[in-house]
DNA sequence: GTCTATAGACTGATAGAC
DNA sequence: GTCTATCAGTCTATAGAC
């Protein structure tokens, strides 16, 4: 890291409009529209309102980008979603209800970062990889297993204390979080959505985390 | 080389080892492995030990080779699903958990052409289509609406019967298909997957049957 | 000799990197 | 804007079945 390039990145990361932060916003959008090899360096600076020069400014490769993007929204989700997994006064339904609710939540507000990381994660990019890269892509990998565990964890405290069916507490992440990651396929932002979030984003929201809910819990004998 | 498939191939072009099928399955293999765009058509050779000869005697392109994939993928789930959703004899409940498991199973068992489907529909390629194409993207939107609507009939027959609960069908229906599409993501098929399918592929399905059950029906007042 | 299946060289266009 | 690699698609030659 010595070319002028990266050092004024650790100087000012991300600062301004025309900065790293837009060129990764930029990125996000143009890569959620065509998937990463569809999108080119000049579809980034088209959205931009740039060009090439632009981008490779502030990253040295469209893959470092797309890297930078998918960690931008885990540690959206991971923010967000950790405190409440935490919060152990809630009961296990309501807590996971309530992670389900913002996870969702944030695949419709932030729909071009959540869609980047869920189409990343299932990228086979493993090769290809420099060694930078490479480091960056296994802590990419890390955050996800740390991410799925949180699920895990209030799956297995639901059996624990009755309210959720028996069954392995990984397997049944898998269709949790399926249901909700499904949504940035089918969801289209119409608007710009802010932090706060429109009236169908709420509702849809609701309906998603009752589903996953109701998909592990105890079904009463008769 | 005088064997029954090696001669049935000229009579009836397409059919056999040789032919046609089986670009189509290379193809499906070599598009799950690296996504449309990353797969070159020398990738689909390889698979096929050939060379771009052979795909381009069977193909006049890459794109139709892939719709052909989706085509074949959601053919197999209709033919399928289609009898057990129209079994009204069983009730919604069965029906639907019936239906689930079929789908879930064949995301497994055909696992490269389902994930081909699946990532295929959520693909921007509606531009870039020469008009016979675009019949059969066409064809193909056809063919999931139709196919989605099996699964909301069976919702709106839980609600009738006051199985489920009472909310919007279609929208209830992403969350449904989410948790079983997703299965294409994780899943990793080991070896030569046959029609029977293995034990694990059924606790599988079983679990995300359950699953999405779960997530429709009516909790009981207490 | 005819026809199908396939190999492999070639070309033009695209796009990443700088 | 330039340089360069990659790749979709084309074209021709040929092997072998009948």
């Amino acid at each position: 890291m010595t070319e002028a390039g990266a050092l004024r990145q650790h100087v000012r990361p991300g600062a301004g409009p025309g900065g790293r932060q837009a060129v990764l916003e930029a990125a996000a959008l143009a890569f959620t529209r065509n998937g990463y090899t569809a999108t080119s360096i000049d579809d980034i600076a088209d959205v931009l309102v740039a060009t090439k020069g632009r981008v490779y400014h502030y990253y040295r490769s469209k893959l470092d980008i797309f890297l930078d993007v998918m960690i931008s929204g885990m540690r959206e989700l991971t923010e967000r979603v950790g405190p409440v997994a935490g919060d152990l006064r809630l009961g296990p339904t309501e807590r996971l209800r309530q992670m389900a609710r913002i996870h969702a939540t944030l695949m419709m507000t932030r729909h071009s970062f959540q869609r980047v990381a869920v189409q990343g994660i299932e990228m086979h990019l493993a090769g290809s990889l420099r060694p930078r890269q490479r480091r960056t892509w296994d802590e990419i990998i890390a955050m996800r297993d740390r991410y799925e565990q949180l699920f895990a964890d209030v799956v297995e405290a639901g059996q624990g204390s009755g309210e959720f069916r028996e069954t392995p507490a990984r397997l049944a992440t898998k269709p949790l979080l399926g249901a909700l990651n499904w949504t940035t396929i089918w969801y289209r932002p119409e608007e710009v959505q802010q932090e706060g979030a429109g009236p169908a984003v709420q509702r849809i929201a609701d309906e998603l985390a009752e589903f996953v809910v109701g998909g592990l819990r105890k079904v009463p004998d008769t």
